[in-house]
DNA sequence: TTAACTGTATTATATTCATAGTACGGTTGC
DNA sequence: GCAACCGTACTATGAATATAATACAGTTAA
């Protein structure tokens, strides 16, 4: 079962697109695999605080991408193979780095000043 | 008179945020000084192809945190010291590297990895 | 079999973001 | 003085996001 411990919905991006976020950087991350089952809506809904509505449509999203499989009255369950699973990995990371990077230089900083501030807030 | 050269409205958040970070990302680079005449709303609105009231909208927000002076009739400009500048260098910095961290540990690189991967798309 | 759960769909409402159009009065340079 | 700007304010509209409340049919385990 996928797991949503440590989802904190709160930065901005609509809820569901930080719940199909959530799943693909698990996917990237190697944690979500093939076949793994997802929890209902209204299971998912009632954990994270928000509407069924809400998740439904982080669902259906995904299941338009081809990474999840539904069918009506059955569990759902991630669809996932090498293909998709390293342009999910490759793709976040790019967005990821190029959107700091993106950041930093404009506000002036070196890449060694970047460098150093990456390697002083990782913990 | 500030630039908005190189602003480009396309990356999900709202414009008038858009608007607000490009200032700030200008103050923390130093490009962005006090007393730096900022463009009308009509002029920079059309600059952008956006509507004025989204313009109005994001120079309001930067009045009410005191970064901008604007008079009826008159041109607004930046109302900045060192505190402020500082403040807003060290939380836009903080911001973003916190932010790109997390994603890249959700996504289980190591900060090795990560290194690298600035050191290879910084350009 | 049947109760409990599943996916799916619909209608209605509220808020935010953005647009469009208009208006009013203050400031500034010629 | 006056035209051309300026900031500010308001109404109306539409799309996107999220909520609430139902409803219905398919699946599954006891």
């Amino acid at each position: 079962m996928i797991s949503f411990d440590n989802f904190t919905a709160v930065d901005g991006s609509p809820v569901y697109m930080q719940i199909i976020m959530h799943i693909k950087r698990g996917v990237a991350a190697g944690i979500v695999q093939n076949e793994d089952e997802l929890p209902s809506r209204r299971v998912l809904s009632s954990l994270l605080g928000v509407n069924p509505n809400t998740v439904q449509k982080a669902y259906r999203l995904l299941e338009e991408e081809g990474l999840i499989s539904s069918h009506s009255g059955a569990k759902s369950f991630m669809q996932l193979d090498e293909d998709k699973t390293n342009s999910i990995k490759a793709s976040l990371l790019e967005n990821d780095i190029r959107g700091m990077i993106r950041s930093m230089q404009q506000m002036d900083i070196s890449k060694k000043e970047a460098l150093e501030f990456i390697d002083l807030y990782w913990r």
